[in-house]
Order: structure tokens, then sequence, then C-alpha cells
RNA sequence: CGGGGUGUAGCGCAGUUGGUAGCGCGCCUGCUUUGGGAGCAGGAUGUCGGGGGUUCAAGUCCCUUCACUCCGACCA
């Protein structure tokens, strides 16, 4: 009895509120701690080990892209920033400033980059003479400021890490291939590296990027059936260039703009693979980030040869190339459970007397709590299978939950029935009028277009919203 | 920026008509324990978010400010 309430305690409920439950999940999981800057957070240990992990992959996949890192300065010129219009109208109300330097006052105030595709261009501007110059692949790992008036931690916050890509390339073709290489770099690591399917589309004219002609997104859905904007690829077409005078000498002598590109995604992930990954005992990592992947757990630790058994699986699974943390404190074993349960730890082996007698251990699955008996002479491959299938498990677990809260609404009332009865995604048919998109999020109380997915079908004639001819199939939903 | 809530020990909280600061967990020491958040004994820990005011006396009343949090509007 006093055990059970001491676990109900641990964590609020996920399906009883879950906010609540995402802001004790970031906290008792370690992820974060609160700073005495307004929307700021400090990263602790084991939040910033996941995003190291996701920036290794990441940087690998940009790498084998055939992309380059650079860095940039983190102030913009407020005369720097103004030369493209909507990129300024954009992100102005979001800037922070820096106006005093050391006792000076500045003659031209800086703005904190909120994003930098104005000192790119400013670069760009500067290298680039001759179409043999092109294309230009360059990343940057950052942190960005956006100053926000409600921040939550990893979703929204004033200061946050992330990478940006910016290219350059001599045709419009060039680019937009580019924009959709880089779209599904991101739509595989969501897969392949976080476990996270998504809806992956082109977002509406009202939806996208300041600047930008086309803007493509992924939306992953949390478990509570609402959407978080997962990642961005930008199609510029010549406009920054333009603006930001980038010119090159093309192959027929003639002076040229070049067409641009920019990709990014930030740590607002993580607080994606916690939504949609998370239950009611903590975090539940994707095995291939999870800062620790094993949880060696002793059993009667102080009991001769326990430790030293640990200690070996220990080494075995470090030696076959895994994150393993050996847990010889002196706590109960139960607390070590549900500590590395909080933590999302993948896998737990517990090692105990009886074990050692029968040449065995005892594996267990975060996800589905599942225990299995495994021979020590199989140490490596039973750790290793599960690693791989709870990859698999916890993607088709996602994979359900986004299918089961997506629906089609034909008609007017069909929509506004769904969008109050059904928390989740709604595929409805569009007539392109963002008259008909505010309409709707008024009526809903804020259910928007996430995007317009590649994979559209012929659900009605008419528009869902005004009846007048349907030209798009949109993916609707509300967003964090 | 609008509406609500919360700030008291590391964490979670109690604190009555104003009267000199408490509980649980954690932490430290020792012994016993160990297969789902261990037990006993002893011990340490406070600018009551900050500033101002009322009062003989303020955690408590008044003013002000800051932070966090939730719900809206804006965004990756």
């Amino acid at each position: 009895m006093a055990q059970q309430k001491k676990m109900v305690e641990a964590i609020t409920s996920r399906d009883v509120d879950f906010a609540k439950w995402y802001t004790d999940i970031v906290k008792k999981a370690e992820l974060v701690d609160y700073s005495g800057v307004k929307g700021c957070m400090v990263i602790r240990p084991h939040g910033y080990a996941i995003w190291e992990n996701i920036q290794k992959d990441l940087d690998r996949r940009f790498k084998e892209t055939g992309h380059e890192n650079v860095y940039m300065p983190m102030f913009i010129p407020e005369s720097l920033l103004q030369r493209e219009k909507d990129h300024v109208e954009g992100f102005a109300p979001e800037c922070a400033w820096v106006t005093i330097g050391g006792s000076e006052t500045l003659n031209e105030r800086l703005c904190i980059r909120p994003t930098s595709e104005t000192l790119f261009c400013e670069h760009y501007a500067k290298i680039v003479n001759s179409y043999r110059d092109l294309p230009k692949l360059y990343n940057q790992w950052c942190s960005v400021v956006r100053w926000e008036k409600t921040t939550r931690p990893f979703l929204r916050t004033s200061e946050f890490l992330w990478q940006e890509g910016h290219t350059l390339h001599e045709t419009e073709e060039e680019a937009r291939e580019e924009t959709l290489r880089m779209l599904n770099v991101y739509i595989d690591f969501y897969k392949e590296t976080l476990a996270i399917p998504v809806v992956a589309g082109r977002k509406t004219e009202k939806e996208k990027f300041a600047g930008a002609m086309d803007t493509y997104t992924i939306e992953p859905m949390m478990h509570n059936g609402v959407a978080l904007q997962g990642g961005t690829s930008h199609y510029f077409g010549d406009g920054f260039a333009r603006s930001f005078d980038i010119t090159f000498t093309g192959r027929d002598n003639t002076l040229q703009y070049p067409f641009q590109t920019s990709w990014g995604v930030s740590t607002r992930m993580i607080g994606a693979i916690i939504m949609v990954h998370g239950d009611d005992d903590g975090l539940v990592l994707p095995p291939k980030i999870a800062p620790i992947q094993v949880a060696v757990i002793p059993i009667a630790q102080k009991k001769e040869g326990v430790l030293d058994q640990a200690a070996q699986l220990r080494s075995r699974l470090l030696d076959a190339g895994l994150r393993v943390k050996l847990d010889d404190s002196d706590k109960a074993p139960g607390w070590k459970f549900s500590q590395y349960e909080m933590l999302g730890v993948p896998v737990r082996i517990e090692i105990g007397p009886k074990d050692i007698e029968n040449n065995q251990c005892v594996l267990v699955k975060r996800n589905t709590r599942e225990k299995l008996v495994v021979s020590l002479d199989n140490l490596e491959t039973a750790v290793a299978d599960a690693l791989s299938h709870i990859h698999d498990e916890m993607y088709n677990a996602a994979l359900k939950n986004l299918e089961e809260k997506t629906f089609t609404a034909t008609s007017h009332e069909e929509f506004l029935d769904t969008a109050k009865n059904h928390p989740g995604f709604i595929r409805a048919m569009w007539c392109g009028d963002s008259a008909c998109e505010d309409q709707l999020k008024d009526e809903t109380g804020g259910v928007k277009s996430r995007c317009i997915p590649f994979v559209e079908e012929h659900l009605a004639d008419t528009c869902v919203c005004c009846g007048k001819p349907a030209k798009y199939m949109v993916c609707w939903g509300r967003q964090y």
C-alpha cells in the first residue's frame, strides 16, 4: 500500500493531465532545470546527452549529403536584418537587441540572431562569383533567440539549440531538389533514429516561413493527438539573393542570381520524443539516442561475486559498442528499477545470486516491461535484438496512435464535430483561400492547417469550409 | 500581451483571529537489508521569492516587483 502510494505520487498521469505530465517528466527525468532568465532552461547532462546523440546522427546524414559545417556570428546589425522585407516583418516582433557594448551606446543596435539567413546571404555575396563556386552547401549548429511570450521546456524557449542549413544553387530545379532532399533526411531521421512517424507535406501560404516561396514540414503527432512542427525545409527562390545582391557569372557568361534553401530542426525534437513515446512511469527513449541504453542492476550486491559478475556484464556490453551504466549504489533494487524507467533507459539487466547460479540474467524492456531470462552465453545478441525490437515496437505504437487519431471530414458540420470531439488530425478538402483557414481556426478554437500532404487523396469535390471547388487535401490539427 | 494558479529547508507541502519556523521525502553517520521506490537509531539544513509599508510584533495584513506554471493569441 505504502509502495503503491509512492508510485502514484511520482508523476502525474498522462491521461489525466497531459501538460502537467509533460513538465513532471521533464524535471523528474533530469532533462532540464529552470534558469534565472525568463524562458531559458538549463539542459542537464541527461538532456544534453540526448541532444549530442541527435547531433551526431544528423550531422553524419548532412555530411553524407555533401554539406559542410560553418559558424556565423550571433549578432545581426539592424540594417542587415532589414534587407529582406517579408523576413524582417516575420521576425521583428520576437527579436532581442543589444544596444550597449561595454559602456558605449552602439551606433547601430545588434539583433541576437533569431535565424541566420541574412548572415549567410551577406557572406555568400562575398564568396560566390562564378557558377563554378556553386552549389554552396553550408550548415551551422548553434543557438538562436526568439523572445517568446509563453515558454515551455523544449517546446518553446527563448533560446534554443538547433541546426540551420543554408544552401545556394545555380538553378531553381537544383534548389528545389535540395529542399526536398533535406526534408527526406529529416523524415528518415525521425523514423530510423527517433522511431517517430510523421505527416510530411507543404505549408499553406498562410503558414509558410517569412521570406520563403515554399515551406515544407514534417508533423509528428503527440500521444494526445496534438501536432508539433517537427522540422522545416524552405525553398527561397532567388528572392534573398536579389535583396542581398548575391550574383554569379553563369555558364553563358551572363550575371545571374542563385537559388536558395534553408532547413532546420531544433531541441524541440526532444519535446516530441517525450510526448510521443513517454508513459506514466516516465520517459521512454528510442534506443539509438538514449544516453544510457542498458542499465545493469545487481541484486543482493553485497553477496559474494554479484558485483564482479555485474561488472563483467557491463564491460562485455561496452565492448559490444553499447552505452551502459552499472548502478552499484546502495539504493534498493526497486528504487533503481523505477529510477531508470523514469530516465527512459530502453533495457534493464538484473543480475543476482540466483542468476549467477543458473548462468543467466533477467532482461527487461522499458517500452513493454516484458521480462526475458537470458543465458549469459548470449548476452550481447540478446541485448542487441531487444534494442532493435524496442525501436520497431516504439515506431509501430506511435504509428498506430497516428492512424487511430487521424480522421476524415467531407462536410463543414463533420469537420467541426470531429474537431470538437476527437483530438487528432483531420484530413479534409480545401479551396486554397486563407479566409477559410481563418474561419475554421476561429470556429474550432485553434485547429489550423498542418500541411498539404505529399500523398493527397480526393476526398470530396468541394472545400470543407466554403463549399467552392476544392484544390487540395489538407491535414488539419491543433499544435504545440 | 489577456485570464487563472503557485512561490516557506535540496524536493513536495502545512502554517488558524498577526505572537518568535513545522511535516514528509531526500541528505549525512552507524548497523541491519537487497528479485518493484528497505528498516531502526542518531544528525545537519531556512534572507518564508525580492523591495517597501502598517504594527510593540508580519510567513500571515497592505502596496509594489520578480520568477515559475496552466489556458488563450504568436512562433521551430
